[in-house]
DNA sequence: GTAAATGCTGGAGCACACTCTAGGTCAAGA
DNA sequence: TCTTGACCTAGAGTGTGCTCCAGCATTTAC
């Protein structure tokens, strides 16, 4: 596989294939007679692993000395486990954010519901109110 | 309150915050006879909301964009809640993003422990195996 | 054989969100 | 009065993670 069908696949640019090649974070590769990288199917597989990491937010030198200590061999095993066990910390720490921001934004958007309703009486013939000022006070 | 109170309170540098007013963020600040920035004490309400929209990952500029809506008045609030409820679909894929990749994480430490567990069997003198070498192979 | 597509390299450029610097003003305390 | 510290501005610099470019080689299709 050549590096526009591994692009293609991954969903990785093919600059972006090249740079993590440069920084580490994937292994150096074979290359053909013409000199162009050559990709085993099984680098698919790494490369889902490496967005998953990105996708945590973890930094890309982070990920290359995690893809360091992988090459290594399995003598590093722990001290992988050791930064998933770290990053898993991190994550759930980032789902706790968001879940917050999620309370926050139903909370806000309710509110702005109430305003639009209120300020939707408030057009109406029927009736006036100062209601749309009150409630908009604590507006942000 | 001045800025440096206002940082300290806020959590923001004193840079992010002349950045933030900068660019739109904040509103433009009274000054004093000495021309410094005095701060309401209601503005950290109104912090405390950009930090949880930094926090869903919202860029500047959209912050910028709400920031202006929020200073036209009422009559732009049902655009800002269109904002917080398209908001409020990226911070649910995000959480669902993040609780795929704790998951995977959970999964991989699992797998790094069977493997340490798996190779303090080999280096005992009891058992010699191929076991870790089976159980690497996926290794990543 | 030729043109188009695909690949290569090294290095520049970019968007983002700050963060820092230089050089200055101002206010309060000793 | 002098010094210290907090504040001011405009603009430059930084770190991150790509993304693009020029100029070239190779491969493939016709």
């Amino acid at each position: 596989m050549y590096i526009g069908e591994l692009s293609a696949q991954s969903g990785l640019s093919i600059d972006t294939l090249r740079y993590y090649e440069k920084i580490g974070l994937i292994p150096d590769t074979n290359r053909d007679h013409g000199g162009r990288r050559v990709y085993q199917p099984s680098i698919k597989d790494w490369i889902s692993f490496l967005k998953k990491l990105r996708a945590t937010g973890m930094g890309v030198k982070d990920m290359a000395h995690y893809a360091a200590l992988r090459e290594l061999g399995p003598e590093t095993a722990s001290q992988r486990r050791q930064m998933l066990e770290e990053r898993r910390e991190i994550v759930k720490d980032k789902i706790t954010e968001l879940s917050d921001c999620l309370n926050l934004l139903n909370y806000k958007i309710d509110l702005y519901k109430k305003i639009e309703a209120s300020d939707s009486k408030v057009n109406s013939p029927l009736e006036a109110g100062v209601q749309t000022k009150g409630i908009l006070k604590n507006d942000d």
